[in-house]
DNA sequence: CCTACCGATCGGTAGG
DNA sequence: CCTACCGATCGGTAGG
């Protein structure tokens, strides 16, 4: 009746509702209208569902990252990663609000395998920043804060950003993008 | 032994680690070193503790916003609105994770007022910059859009700021404001 | 996909 | 502060 992939799916919006303990598996059988044992001959663990979801989060940041061209000026660059990155929010609300919030339940070695990924995503933010200022068209006291300081405001959309209200993502990249690159945009 | 208000410190510090739900009443009886039953002859429920750590965050946010002076400058009351939310998530980290985490897991009815408490919050920072406009030392497209903004720059620090880095909470504050009065200034 | 069931643990209470 | 215990529910398995 039920893929793994239809099966994940659900979870990925009751783990984003009522967070991945606060969601039982027979929470997630009742919405698809079986037995709690049923789910097990599509997934092996609740744990295996949280990492799906986890992990398919940081699938799409990183290609969304991925999909930059390394040859713009340090301005499109960022431009089009603060874009990526909110698109992937309000493409993926759920897996997204998954990945920011429960992906400490993992075991250590997977959270690792997250943390390892997130780590990559973040090293392309702050490239570009530190090429904008070597190029001295962006300026900043410490590259990390400023780096952690645009992320920050990204992530946080995932707590109030959403898809069906009256801003459009492209109308909140494009008035996030003008904060940012003023925040950034060296002086003259 | 023990007091309601170690008990409830102890709390905030195991629900900031391992969540509302991942954390059991045993768990926090076993740190405290007495029985679960012995828990109850100070807190009336575990989301009685919820309650007091969420709205103790709440309480110290408000009052860290009720202290900026209101004829100051638009640019100066932001910035003493910044340093202070940064200033309380430094102080009371693992309060201030709970309050952000795992508020949603209230009852409707606390729900509501914490919900009630973040948005007379929201509103200090939407004054400062709607008055910023007005007076013109401050530009946005849309002030709703830039409050949040700033509020998600700040809020996200919680993830990871450490009081114990390098970094110290008047660095990272000096630099944020830097960040965000640039993000918000008028040209010329 | 089901019924039936496992041991462990949950938040909480009774009674001292 | 304790022992003893409650019914409910947890993630997961056996076997079909």
């Amino acid at each position: 009746m039920y893929t793994k992939t239809d099966i994940v799916n659900i979870a990925g919006k009751l783990f984003s509702e009522r967070g991945y303990h606060g969601t039982s598996m027979r929470d997630l059988a009742k919405v698809l209208a079986v037995r709690g044992a049923t789910l097990y001959s599509h997934v092996e663990s609740k744990e295996e569902m949280l990492w799906e979801i986890v992990n398919r989060a940081a699938d799409e940041f990183l290609a969304a990252a991925a999909a930059v061209p390394q040859d713009s000026s340090p301005e499109e660059r960022l431009r089009l990663l603060v874009h990526g990155h909110l698109d992937v929010i309000a493409r993926e609300l759920p897996y997204a609000t998954v990945f920011f919030h429960e992906w400490q339940f993992l075991e250590p070695s997977l959270r690792e395998q997250i943390k390892e990924r997130r780590d990559a995503y973040e090293q392309h933010f702050r490239r570009v920043i530190e090429d904008g200022i070597e190029q001295g068209c962006f300026q900043a006291e410490d590259a990390r804060v400023a780096t952690l300081f645009v992320l920050s405001a990204l992530n946080w959309t995932y707590q109030w950003f959403r898809p069906d209200g009256s801003l459009t993502i492209e109308q909140l990249a494009e008035q996030y993008n003008a904060l940012i690159q003023r925040s950034l945009k060296a002086d003259i």
